[in-house]
RNA sequence: GGCCCCGUCGUCUAGCGGCCUAGGACGCUGCCCUCUCAAGGCAGUAGCGCCGGUUCAAAUCCGGUCGGGGCUACCA
């Protein structure tokens, strides 16, 4: 039988870099095995999802470049792949099963099973509601013709077991006593989760569940349901969860946890896909870290996904992002920030300052770790210097040298007939040598000069790109600025 | 509290009874290169949670313990 995946968000929520990572390996299984990704929004719970998660998830995705085969926006053999549009099908499942005896209507009160839970804390038994309220057929007609509200709960049969094979984590088992007869139909007639989920992977013949660890003590409920309905039960991969720098769960607590954010920060998604497959699996074929998403589609199995919990650390993001970042092709790396750096700006980059910013360009693109922090960088060659660091400027412009080295360098720069980075090479290290300065003492101080700081993309480019009149002008201001 | 999952350098991992005086990557430190910062090169730092057991031999198997995480909703 041929794979078929699915990533099922709740648009409850942004996409998270966590389901960005649920939705990889999907991706990569299906992939990998020539099967199909499908994209479901599990979207049961009307009161939380919004339209603006469930397009978020819908960008998120497109911009990674997980493409799906089947699913919402695309569509497919199956509908809208929305839940909210197949509220009657889950119903009708519910149905059947009271009908068959696998489920039964329920009138107990929170307090009820609130009492119950009670009770099983102080008596050191499962905290799992047993069924033991159940009403008689009579109490149900009855109470149903007074107009009670009822839910639908799902009938476990106790005593019995569940046991199945986890692709990550082997075999396992759990007892029915832990597991509670859990509502499967609102008392509004809305299907919950564990229904709905189930009846879509086995309507939409599902094969590998893939998901997070969080609902692995769930996935009894969901086999149940599943051979409830007759149905072969998938095969289940629960991957573990991640967690912030501290060790606990990643949350908004440990900075950003949506995948936008880190999009809007500047990560590359072939940089984040990379990093996100690593995040618990180990690729590593030859030792490289580097993983095309071909090699990841050809390297790709559940069977060898890590059982621990990964701490998602944007230390190796970042470095990672630095090599994507530095393999882009030039031209697409000007394409890619140009709109960056015009926001920034607030206008469109004029014809000149699109050529000297293509000129410091791959300077810039061999020092980015990120896409955002490019537009600052340049900054001092698109506009006017309107300050200096200051820090920059306490620490070479009040040294002697400072001085010496900025009037000798005005001297040398105004003699130069090709004003090119080679010209102002020659120049300033003449200037260097006729003055006894070393190269850092002596650049330094025309670097703050006409950057403004003393980290910049290299200065004889900078020089050139400027232009011998700003770059004067520039040496000019921060001489008087000492002076001042 | 009950049940389930997990436990190798700070972090991500390799390891699946002898090849391990535990390998790689990020980070960090030092050196080299160098006009700053990066990049690059080289070197270094640091780990099998603990206690028992099985075995000629354990990071690898078993038990316990400790620690972390998850679930325990008419959320997903």
């Amino acid at each position: 039988m041929s794979v078929r995946v699915r990533f099922a968000p709740s648009p409850t929520g942004y996409l998270h870099v966590g389901g960005a990572r649920s939705a990889l390996y999907n991706f990569l299984f299906a992939r990998g095995r020539d099967g199909v990704f499908i994209l479901r929004s599990d979207d049961t719970d009307t009161a939380r999802s919004t339209d603006e998660y469930r397009q978020d998830i819908i960008d998120q995705m497109q911009w990674l470049g997980l493409d799906w085969d089947e699913g919402i926006v695309k569509g497919g053999p199956h509908g809208t792949y929305r839940q909210s549009d197949r509220f009657e099908r889950y119903a009708e499942v519910a149905h059947g099963f009271v009908r068959s005896g696998h489920a039964y209507y329920s009138f107990a009160t929170a307090s009820q099973l609130d009492d119950f839970k009670k009770r099983a804390r102080e008596a050191g038994t499962s905290p799992a509601y047993d069924g033991s309220l159940e009403p008689t057929q009579d109490q149900v007609s009855r109470l149903l013709a007074d107009g009670q509200t009822a839910v639908v709960r799902f009938r476990v049969p106790r005593p019995g077991s569940t046991t199945f094979h986890d692709l990550v984590r082997g075999d396992v088992t759990f007892d029915h006593t832990q597991v509670d007869d859990f509502v499967i139909l609102r008392s509004d007639n809305s299907p919950t989760y564990h229904l709905a989920s189930t009846v879509d992977d086995v309507d939409y013949g599902i094969t590998h569940v893939t998901r997070g660890e969080d609902i692995l003590s769930s996935t009894p409920k969901h086999i149940l349901i599943t051979e409830a309905m007759s149905a072969t039960v998938p095969v289940y991969a629960h991957l573990s969860l991640l967690m912030g720098p501290d060790g606990k769960k990643l949350s908004k607590r440990h900075g950003h946890t949506a995948m936008a954010a880190y999009r809007e920060a500047g990560y590359l998604p072939e940089a984040m896909n990379n990093y996100l497959a690593l995040l618990g699996w180990g690729a590593s074929e030859d030792d490289d870290d580097i993983v095309s998403m071909d090699d990841m589609i050809r390297r790709f199995d559940l069977a060898d996904v890590s059982r621990n919990a990964a701490v998602f650390d944007t230390k190796k993001l970042d470095w990672m992002n630095g090599v994507y970042i530095r393999a882009m092709d030039p031209e697409a790396f000007v394409a890619t920030t140009v709109p960056l750096i015009e926001h920034r700006l607030g206008h469109t980059l004029g014809e000149g300052e699109l050529d000297r910013y293509k000129q410091i360009a791959p300077h810039v693109q061999e020092r980015a770790k990120t896409l955002a922090e490019v537009a600052p960088q340049v900054d001092f060659l698109l506009g006017d210097l309107d300050e200096y660091d200051e820090a920059s400027w306490e620490k070479v412009m009040l040294t002697p040298e400072a001085p010496i080295a900025l009037d000798a360098a005005a001297g040398a720069l105004a003699d130069i007939e090709d004003w090119k980075t080679d010209a102002i090479d020659v120049a300033l290290r003449a200037m260097l040598e006729e003055h006894g300065l070393s190269a850092r003492k002596g650049l330094q101080p025309i670097r703050v000069a006409i950057s403004g700081s003393t980290v910049s993309p290299p200065l004889f480019e900078s020089i050139e790109v400027l232009g011998r009149d700003t770059t004067l002008a520039r040496i000019a201001g921060a001489r008087s600025r000492i002076d001042g």
